[in-house]
DNA sequence: GAAATTGTGTAAAACGTTTTACTAAATTTA
DNA sequence: TAAATTTAGTAAAACGTTTTACACAATTTC
C-alpha cells in the first residue's frame, strides 16, 4: 500500500526508532544517519501515519471549535468566521488541525470522551449551560471566545470598555464635547461595555453625558433610524455620535442624510468594526476596529499553550482594539 | 485511565471482539448479550477512542474543507462561511469531521500522505492549478464547490443560468417586456452564467436584449451607481433590471432613490443572494435565491457517496436556485 | 444418526506509530 | 589502564481499536 516507517528504516538500514527520533527530532542520532534519513525520507515520499501517530502520542492534534451555526447566525454575527480564520491559522501554524462543531447538533460529551480532540475553543455565542459544566466538571482544556459574564472559566475577548474610551477620546481631539451613544438593547453586553468606557473617559473629562443622548435600540435598521431622527431633530443636537454597531452607523448615516445634517459638518460619527455595513456609510467611518482574526489567534496560542503546561488557575485576558480615522470626523488643526 | 474496549469486555464478560461487533452494528451477538455489553457500556461511560479506530479501520472518518482564509475572502466572498455550514452539517449527520484547511497555508500533499483525512471539499477560490493536480493525479477523493471552467473534475454548482431565466420569466409576469442586466466583470463567469441565462429566456420569447441594456460594471458600489444612473437616464428607460449581485443591487436602489425613480413603479428591480446586503435595499426586494447552504450539503453527501463506491467517471451537478417574491417587483393582476 | 448448517462468540493478528529500557561502542576521567 | 560516562542506536512494548479466521454448540437436513 503506501509507504510506512517501516520501509523507511529498511531501506536507510536504521531501526523504526531511529526514523522516529528523526521524524521528532528528538537528540540522539547523529549528523550523518539523519541526513541519510532524510535523503530516503525524501525519495520515498514518506509522510507518517498521522492516525497512528495519533494513538501512540495520545494526542491527535487536533483542536475542536464549538459555534452555533444555525441559518441565522452568519450576518447576525459576521464575525464568527474571521474568528474562525485566525483559530485556523494559529493552529495550524503549530501541528493542529482544527475541527468544527456545532452546538446545536454535536453531541460534545462524547467526543470528548472518544478523544477527538486535545482542547475545545468555545465561540461566546456557543457557550451553554451545559457546555461550560462539561468543560469545567471534566477539566477539558478549553477557552472561550468572548466574555461570559457570571462564570470562572477560561477565556480571551476584545476590550470593549477601551473601545468606548477610545472612541470618546478620539471625538474629544475632534472638538466634540457632548457626544451622544446610540446603542443596541440595554441586555447587550458589548454594547454596554463600549457605553461604559466612553461614559467613564468623559466623566475623567468632566463631561456627564446626557440621559437623552444614551439611546438603546434593537440593533435593527429600522430603531437604528428612528432614534437618528430623534437624537437630530429633538432639542439640542450633539456634535457627535458613538454608534455602538456599524448597522447603527449606517442607519444613523441614512438618517442624517434624509435630514440633510451633514457628516461630519454638523455632526460627526463615529462607529465599531469594519463589516459589514462600514463600507456603505458616506462619507467613510471612522472606526473602532476590532481585530477579531488576531482574537481568534490569541486564542488559540492560549490553548496550546495550556495544554503544555496546564495551569489550575482561570486565565482571561483582552486584546486591544485600534483607531481607524476615516472622514465622519475631522481633527482639530493643533 | 480512561476506560476502554478491554474494561468495558471484561465487565460484561465477553471479549473486546464481542464488544467492538456491538459498538459497530455487525451482526452475529445475540439480543442479551448486547443488551448486557450495551448496559455496562453505558455504567461505565465508555465511548470508544477515536483514534484507535481510526488507525484499525485504516479511516480517519474525517473530511478536510479547502478555502481561501485570507483579509480578504470573508466579505468579497459572503457565502464561504454559509457553505462550510452546510458541509459541516452533512457530515456530522454522517458521523465525518469537518477540518478546515488553508489553502493559503496548509501542505495538502502532505496532509494526503499522511492520511489526516478522508476526502477533501474544494471551494472554488481554493482551486490552484497545484491543488487541481494533485487530486487528480493521486486520485483522491475530492468535490469541488462552484463550476472550475476548464477541468476535468468533481463539482457540485447552482444553476446560475436557470438563475437568470428564473428572473426574466418573473418579470415577465410583472408586465415587463424591456428588462436590462447590470452585472460584473466580463470576466465574471457567475456573473455571465446569469446573463446568459436571462438571455436565453428572452430569446425564447421573441425579445432580444438591447446592447446598452447589457451592463458589465467591476461590481462595485461606485460603478454600480454610475452605471444605474446611465440606465436609468439615458435614451429609453427598461422596464426592469436585472442585478447579478446584491451589492449592484443596492448600488441601484440608491441610484434610483436619488434620481427620484420609484421602485417597482417606475423600473422594477430583481436581485440575486439575499446577503449580506439585501436587508438595505428598500423596498425589500423580489430576489433568486442560492441556497448555498444546501449546496455544502450536497457536495459532502455526494462526497461520502463516493467514497463509500468510488467511481471512475466525473461526476457534477447543480443545486436549484429559488425565487423569493419581495416588493420590488409588481405581479401582473390575472 | 451422521453430516451439514447456523448461530454465537473468541483468540490473535493487524494498523503504524511513539516511547521506554537497554546495549554496545567510543570517549573521558581518575 | 580500569572505571565511569557519553554517544548512537536498537528491541520490544505500548496505544485501543477492527477484523479475520476459527471454534464450539445447537439446530437442521438427508
Amino acid at each position: 500500500m503506501s509507504v510506512t516507517i517501516k520501509d523507511v528504516a529498511r531501506e536507510a538500514g536504521v531501526s523504526i526508532a531511529t526514523v522516529s527520533k528523526i521524524l521528532n527530532r528528538i537528540p540522539g542520532i547523529s549528523e550523518t544517519t539523519t541526513r541519510r534519513v532524510e535523503e530516503v525520507m525524501n525519495r520515498l515520499d514518506y509522510a507518517p501515519n498521522s492516525r497512528a501517530a495519533s494513538l501512540a502520542r495520545k494526542s491527535s492534534r487536533c483542536i475542536a471549535f464549538l459555534a452555533k451555526l444555525d441559518e441565522s447566525e452568519p450576518y447576525t454575527n459576521p464575525h464568527l468566521f474571521d474568528i474562525m480564520c485566525g483559530v485556523q491559522e494559529a493552529l495550524y501554524a503549530k501541528g493542529y488541525s482544527f475541527m468544527l462543531i456545532d452546538v446545536l447538533q454535536a453531541d460534545v460529551e462524547r467526543m470528548i470522551l472518544s478523544r477527538s480532540f486535545d482542547g475545545i475553543i468555545v465561540h461566546g455565542g456557543a457557550l451553554t449551560k451545559p457546555i461550560y459544566q462539561l468543560l469545567i466538571g471534566r477539566k477539558f482544556p478549553h477557552i472561550v471566545i468572548g466574555h461570559p459574564s457570571g462564570t470562572r472559566i477560561n477565556w480571551v475577548d476584545t476590550d470593549n470598555s477601551l473601545g468606548g474610551r477610545i472612541a470618546y477620546e478620539h471625538l474629544l481631539e475632534c472638538g466634540c464635547v457632548n457626544t451622544a451613544f446610540l446603542g443596541a438593547l440595554e441586555t447587550d453586553d458589548i454594547s454596554n461595555e463600549r457605553l461604559a468606557g466612553f461614559m467613564s473617559a468623559a466623566r475623567e473629562n468632566g463631561y456627564e453625558c446626557r440621559k437623552e443622548w444614551i439611546v438603546h435600540t434593537d440593533g435593527s435598521l429600522q430603531a437604528g433610524r428612528e432614534a437618528a431622527v430623534s437624537l437630530l431633530t429633538g432639542g439640542k443636537r450633539p456634535q457627535a455620535v458613538i454608534c455602538s454597531s456599524n448597522l447603527l452607523a449606517y442607519a444613523f448615516s441614512l438618517a442624517a442624510f434624509k435630514l440633510s445634517v451633514h457628516i461630519p459638518d454638523d455632526v460627526q460619527l463615529i462607529t465599531f468594526d469594519r463589516y459589514p455595513y462600514s463600507p456603505l456609510i458616506e462619507p467613510e467611518p471612522t472606526l473602532v476596529q476590532i481585530d477579531v482574526r488576531d482574537m481568534g489567534r490569541a486564542a488559540a496560542k492560549q490553548l496550546l499553550h495550556e495544554l503544555k503546561k496546564p495551569d489550575l488557575r482561570v486565565q482571561s485576558f483582552t486584546t486591544l482594539p485600534s483607531l481607524i480615522i476615516g472622514r465622519s470626523t475631522k481633527i482639530l488643526p493643533a
